[in-house]
DNA sequence: ATTATATGTCGTATGTTTGCGTCATAAAAC
DNA sequence: GTTTTATGACGCAAACATACGACATATAAT
């Protein structure tokens, strides 16, 4: 299986980048990084509700995606987003549902 | 598993939606529904590389998301983008990024 | 040096997604 | 009525994702 090499590069970044953000845990992250604006270091575990191991597995997806960035400070490691990928992520997602936005296609 | 009950409903929707768009075969048929404006039905097999039935159960996952309609006219059903509750989901993924837009946490 | 702390890696169990062939159904064409 | 055509439903196999305990590493504190 797997054949989304079929499909152009675009579909697949894309693809991508919502698969990244379809795990309510990323997005907690996500969320928990942007609001405590300095870059905070893995006892994120504190406020996600699922093991220690679980969440750094998911910092490490986010991290492989280019989401986020952890720099070591000591013991700790101090995580942040990586908002210029983010944006240039965004910015392809907006484009993609411009033509949707434009259309009126459902009656329901 | 499947701890996902643990998280607020306004990220398990989001992260729903963000599933929703992680195969890049149903992105092209979103793309699709979109470029051709009249709602065209399932023979958009050909237009994407994988068998009749798969397309067909990409199908019914967007359309049990809500994203996609379909309608019976005979023997064929012409599917069609759900305009409304598209425009919806995309109001609250904007509306979650708007933090990370306004933030500037990364040197990377 | 030993201990405590923060983090990551590995292996494993279970659940979910993807992809497809085959069969079932139901309208339309003949 | 039989055949053709467009779909959907079912069941299976391979791949992937999620979750976690146990172990490894490496810095800091004692």
């Amino acid at each position: 299986m797997i054949k989304t090499e079929a499909f152009s590069d675009d579909l697949q970044e894309l693809a991508k980048f919502a698969k990244a953000l379809s795990h309510p845990a990323r997005l907690a992250i996500l969320k928990y990084l942007a609001e405590t604006k300095t870059c905070i270091s893995g006892d994120i575990t504190d406020f996600i509700p699922l093991s220690r191991t679980t969440v750094s597995q998911h910092l490490k997806e986010l991290k492989e995606f280019g989401l986020i960035h952890g720099e070591i400070d000591g013991l700790k490691v101090n995580y942040c987003l990586c908002n210029n990928n983010i944006l240039k992520h965004l910015d392809v997602f907006e484009s993609f549902f411009k033509t949707i936005r434009a259309t009126e296609t459902c009656y329901k």
